[in-house]
DNA sequence: CCTAATCGGAGCGATTCGTTCCGATTAGGC
DNA sequence: GCCTAATCGGAACGAATCGCTCCGATTAGG
């Protein structure tokens, strides 16, 4: 029920992406400083956040990332997909036959209505929100 | 953003305890026998659950316990709280001075609203919901 | 008073997570 | 056209938490 560090990280390393709104590149050592990560940590991040398609990243010289989408346009349940995969309370809404008491379990049926619940939460806080300095009432 | 695998079978557990509502005192093994789960694992959860006064637990041989609500009172949230702590996304949001980057963290500000979302979806889930063999619509 | 059965807490092993380092790739400069 | 420098991408190591199991404390029944 706590997501983890990285993903956390993931939110705040987007928001600080997100800051350099103008669509002027950055670059992962910029991301680092502004927020006070650990630089490879950072690395990490915007390596998956490249994959999942939030950030559009370019190699080389000079190179470096942007927003994918306008910040408006990325949700919560995006980032925290992106670092932590499918957003499942438990294995079993998402993998099949590797839960041992599966003929048994009388819960099941009910986790997928419990994780839409938590997905629908997460996808009405956008990036943008979070850009803000003052919090939304 | 996946709850632990303890917290998941304490889920299972409340519910097949949630099944002998007739008031009848239940005990350990016999939970672990009816939902497949080890019974040292069932042990450690009816001891937590006992704790957090999700359950009533009488020591000593003819013991056992049963549910300390009814089952329309106890929630998903009330589990998960029991057997990990106060829900809450990042440790920031309970704890206090131990991020480092908490002069830079801009986005703090914001995770007590999603707290609260993702709080309020499970505690509109029910044991009770839980126990009945259909899902609702 | 003794025995048996159950809850409660402590200890160990395994898995996952987080961090760090190194290689592959590409733009810029000579 | 070639070389250099800078950046992303993936792989390996160490640490911490989580999950499981065993043993002791407590209490009702005989």
């Amino acid at each position: 029920m706590r997501l983890s560090s990285m993903a956390d990280y993931a939110v705040v390393a987007m928001r600080a992406a997100a800051l350099h709104c103008g669509g002027t590149r950055t670059n992962a050592a910029e991301i680092a400083a502004e927020t006070g990560l650990p630089a490879p940590t950072v690395q990490k991040l915007v390596s998956r956040l490249g994959q999942a398609g939030l950030l559009n990243s370019v190699r080389g010289s000079g190179g470096g990332f942007r927003l994918a989408r306008p910040a408006a346009a990325i949700t919560l349940a995006d980032i925290v997909e992106a670092i932590e995969g499918p957003i499942a309370m438990t294995t079993c809404a998402t993998d099949t036959g590797d839960c041992a008491i599966e003929g048994t379990c009388g819960a099941r049926p009910h986790w997928p209505q419990v994780n839409r619940a938590i997905r629908g939460a997460l996808e009405q806080i956008t990036l943008a929100q979070l850009a803000q300095e003052e919090v939304a009432a």
